[in-house]
DNA sequence: CTAGTTGCAAATGTTTTGCACAAAC
DNA sequence: GTTTGTGCAAAACATTTGCAACTAG
């Protein structure tokens, strides 16, 4: 019934994530070409590590990895390049309840975010049910739905474990 | 089965508004008294205007309202207090995909909301199914949800009426 | 009196932009 | 050779904070 996968939790490191990665690049090159855009060596760092990593990263951590392997790199490149992403379908930008924004590569599904208030932990799932009750609301609203946000917050397992003794 | 509610729909600038503002300041004064603060002219005056809107306002928006009755009040304490009124459980923060928070008069049920993407316009509404459901999956992730977030962007009736002719 | 409150200006943190230089097509 | 992209520093934006002066209890 729903689809439930950890932050990074499928395929962790593993040759698919590899492949996914290098057909991500492949299809960020051809946006580019399409466009008539350039493709130059900050934005393929850029794009490379952004696919890589593949979980909820925040400006700050990708300009960090990407430093490691490209110091020259500044900040306006990373959020001009993942504004660039975005654009070209390959991202998507989101605002949990922080200051600074998330980004992680567009997958096959959608799906809503569970986020851990204690240790930050994404957990991702999917449900089918909510998705149609949405639509419903729409319909009784009288609106046209383009996109949601669903998001829940609370204590994940290992925190509820940890936490046991204090709060419950 | 659910409740929906345009922005200030309830209401409208009618007695019974003045009546629930005026219930709420004095609720305000009661928090106040609690935690030995003191009730001040600045103080005032943000939470009159803040609970006679009773819209989501953004901080900038009341701090217009609040300057029309008293023009010396700051910015510094628009923010203050509506930190205040949050801590007090008057007052409850939203951050919707703008760059800024909007800020709502903290009423008997939780609600959710849809964001019409051309005028801006919020439209409330109240599901007991999407609740139960929300609990559902936070059992089925073996998380303890403390709270959610709910938010449906499109286009409400009245622009999708509008746009007619160029969208549809 | 004394702790809490205010307004101002300056600081903050994240993201964007102007601009001269550099690199791709 | 143009056009596009880059890095840097500065700007923008919403929000917060330090501080000296002020005021409610």
């Amino acid at each position: 019934m729903a689809r439930i996968a950890a932050d990074g939790e499928t395929d962790v490191g593993g040759p698919a994530k590899n492949r996914r990665a290098e057909q991500r690049m492949a299809l960020f090159h051809a946006r580019l070409r399409e466009r008539a855009l350039k493709s130059t060596a900050p934005r393929d760092d850029i794009a490379r590590v952004f696919f890589a990593l593949s979980r909820h990263v925040s400006a700050e951590e990708l300009y960090a990895e990407v430093k490691r392997i490209n110091p020259h790199v500044g900040y306006a490149t990373i959020y001009r390049t993942l504004k660039l992403l975005k654009d070209c379908g390959l991202l998507s930008e989101r605002h949990f309840d922080e200051g600074q924004a998330r980004y992680e590569v567009v997958g096959e599904h959608h799906h809503d975010h569970f986020i851990c208030e204690d240790c930050g932990r994404i957990l991702e799932f999917e449900d089918e049910a909510i998705e149609r009750m949405q639509r419903n609301i729409a319909r009784r609203l009288g609106v046209t739905l383009h996109r949601h946000k669903l998001e829940l917050y609370g204590r994940c397992a290992d925190c509820a474990a940890k936490a046991g003794d204090q709060d419950l």
